[in-house]
DNA sequence: ACTCGTTTATGTCATTTGACATAGCCGTGG
DNA sequence: CCACGGCTATGTCAAATGACATAAACGAGT
């Protein structure tokens, strides 16, 4: 857990389980400004394969790994961290999952989840069962569609963050970080942008900046601060700020190209 | 590229083209080990979409970072290396691909390939154009679940990565990926295992290994010059020699649940 | 307002890893 | 057989990052 030492993780906050059925005609991913919304014959289908929905207050774990993987979800409301744990305590922050995304896939084959997940804010979750999942997948072209483009896209974040824990030092890593999260705030509109600078209101420990991109947690704050006083990042514990977007976007080579309308289930 | 000045990449051996057709009944995928052959129905799908096969030499590259996206394949025989390079020449070796797999999905969705591929041993790949195999995905239920199914080992895969490159010290960091690699080779067949010890030979070199796992290439040839002598990980230019298969997954924790049949298309 | 645990911050020092320089090696092609 | 280019190896030194210790700030609960 961030090189050294270390506190246990999540932990604060009540579980809170409601189980409720709002139709999906009022969805909070409807009018998302980066998300294409299903049609009405999807909307239909998912409404008769998902199994309710679920409130997690922040700070809570939502599925532990090792865990029987028997459900996925997808992602409402809020923000959610999903991470590996070694043996020994070491755990490596994999990625960070915005509204939208598909949550609990992998488990869905694996039979047992190979990764945590933990909301960073209080969410909202769009529960499936593994069966009727895989039911809506197999049997609706457009699911497979949408599902396997998820995938891809998955899988291109986690090849960006490879790049990042390969081959940038950690100025850079922080900054890449900093600036995809914003990125993917701004796509999902839960960051306001005003002008050139953008910012992010979700609360993430100095510590989880240091598992997600392999630093200590000393030599994260360091760089937190250096990228602070330069004028580039500002990342306070609530939240990203990002006074000007193109400055960072020029320091880490991003590919504005990136942020296609993604679909969501 | 490997953390310093270096050489621009793969270059030696001529492109081989060759279009052939052998039967789907006659794929060397068939009965490889760790493998789940399609039957006969999908047999007959796959052969009516693919657009035929292709032979590759060693170190020649075969999909072009920036490339349009316009095909994608399985690999029939060989194993091949992904990466993703950034405008200054960094490079990233993102994974490794081994007979089975399915390549360029990503782009068949992007339409521009985020990554490179280059062959690492001569190579022989089924191939697909793009809108072909997306008409094969959608049409047929079994074939979306395949996808979705490599989708999710694939990220399984980008996952592990990342937390070797987090978490990971150098010299635990390379015998993982050795580890990796052979674990790999075993499932797919190409590797013999002999009593508790097994050899991978894929000719992969310290670059490549440095690029991979974000260390320099002195690190990286000191760091596998310590493994030999420990007499743990033997990795010369040529394959991959792990004496007591046990003692190095014992170092690098590995889960041995983790290697299921897999379906390829 | 106080207390406690968590998070952020800072100083000092140790270690890992990277950079540079150079030499030997090895296969390929003339 | 030799020459060349890429790969591997080794020494020395520098830089980036990690470890440890400690303190200040902050927030939730009493």
């Amino acid at each position: 857990m961030h090189r050294g030492g270390g506190s246990a993780g999540g932990g604060q906050g009540a579980v809170d389980i409601r189980q409720l059925n709002q139709p999906c005609r009022t969805c909070p991913l409807r009018d998302r400004p980066g998300l294409v919304a299903p049609d009405t014959a999807q909307r239909e289908w998912i409404e008769r394969h998902r199994s309710g929905e679920r409130s997690v207050a922040r700070g809570e774990e939502v599925l532990r790994q090792g865990a029987p993987g028997d459900r996925l979800f997808t992602v409402l409301e809020g923000v959610l961290m999903r991470y590996r744990l070694l043996e020994d305590g070491r755990r490596q922050v994999v990625n960070i999952m915005f509204p939208g995304d598909l949550v609990g896939l992998q488990a869905a084959f694996d039979g047992e989840m190979s990764h945590g997940v933990t909301a960073l804010t209080d969410t909202r979750l769009c529960m499936f069962p593994r069966d009727r999942f895989m039911e809506l997948v197999t049997a609706q072209p457009r699911f497979a569609y949408d599902v396997i483009w998820l995938s891809a896209r998955e899988e291109d974040a986690l090849e960006q963050h490879l790049v990042a824990l390969g081959q940038r030092p950690a100025r850079e890593r922080v900054a890449y970080l900093a600036l995809w999260l914003v990125e993917r705030g701004l796509q999902t509109g839960i960051a306001p942008q005003i002008g050139p600078s953008a910012t992010l209101r979700v609360p993430i420990t100095q510590g989880q900046v240091a598992d997600m991109l392999g630093l200590s947690l000393v030599h994260t704050n360091r760089t937190l601060q250096a990228l602070r006083k330069a004028g580039q990042v500002d990342w306070m514990g609530t939240g990203i700020h990002i006074p000007r977007l193109d400055n960072v976007r020029a320091m880490v080579g991003f590919d504005p190209q990136g942020l296609p309308k993604r679909p969501y289930i």
